[in-house]
DNA sequence: TTAGGTGCAAAGAGTTTGCTCGTAT
DNA sequence: ATACGAGCAAACTCTTTGCACCTAA
């Protein structure tokens, strides 16, 4: 069956491609913030007719068409996720590299309004959390989010 | 005369070579956020006897001494900037690549409680904002900030 | 039919590293 | 004297691209 971001290709009159359809599948199924070499994993294991360079041609073509958003969360590679399920914000958990969405309706206008201070219009910004999981609490509102584990390689510093 | 940076250096103990001594000047006068090639281009022009790989291996060791600070503007080159005057944000402007610093202490308490809330005790944040000088007003209280042009690249696209 | 997509391998950009030689302490 | 730093080039990681071939519309 025909998937969500499919769909969205689709609409905007993209050419549907077997293995455009797969990422697409991957892309939709995905409740993460996956990078591309994992795009590729779980996409080859659906159809193993598929190499990286179109993992990545295909990203890049659905972020310009404003169906991805490309994240960068530090450690080198980028990681994707579908435009607009909501306004949220990251929170990146450093010991296992999972990631929390979270929502803040608040900030936008208090940083718009530094930005006018400063003598600019506020394009975009970047909120992100680092933090360590307590041990005691359990949280509230926000059940394990998937597998976003990134395993850290020895490269990797702390953004 | 000994640099800012370079008294840090050996307070910390460090073996102060000439390149060192090179590298901690530049980077004592530096009043933006440069990256490595730009680290290297001024440190060269001091003092031709100096390698790339040098002023990689002397920022990242700047870094884990706590005396540099990395930061990652999107656009894939770190850039770097002396530790703490100051806790303070920055705010690129997205045409020029210019880095402007600002304040704002409300925010830590605010980013620390949202963490909590979600389970996580808050290690660090990132706060980024990405806008267009306005074409009328004459900023306030932020003089232009030094020559941090981030000449794009093919290669860039919006972090 | 044909504009556009794909695979493969090579090229790039940024950064790190092995090795040999040099030097601060 | 010697432990540690420097220069150079090769290696690495992530991402893009040239080219010959293939396929959706």
């Amino acid at each position: 069956m025909e998937s969500r971001i499919e769909r969205l290709c689709v609409e905007r009159g993209l050419k549907m491609t077997g293995q455009r359809r797969v990422i697409a599948r991957v892309l939709s199924d995905a409740d993460d913030h996956p990078d591309v070499e994992e795009l590729y994993r779980r996409a080859v294991a659906l159809d193993a007719r598929i190499s990286i360079a179109t993992v990545y041609r295909t990203v890049r073509l659905l972020e310009e068409r404003g169906i991805l958003e490309r994240r960068d969360f530090g450690g080198g590679r980028a990681r994707y996720e579908p435009t607009e399920h909501g306004h949220h914000y990251h929170l990146i958990d450093v010991d296992s590299g999972r990631v929390i969405e979270f929502e803040d309706r608040s900030h936008e206008q208090v940083l718009a309004a530094i930005a006018q201070r400063l003598g600019f219009d506020l394009v975009s910004h970047r909120l992100e959390l680092f933090g360590r999981r307590i041990a005691a609490a359990k949280p509230v509102g926000a059940p394990d989010a998937g597998t976003d584990a990134a395993p850290r390689r020895r490269k990797d510093r702390p953004a």
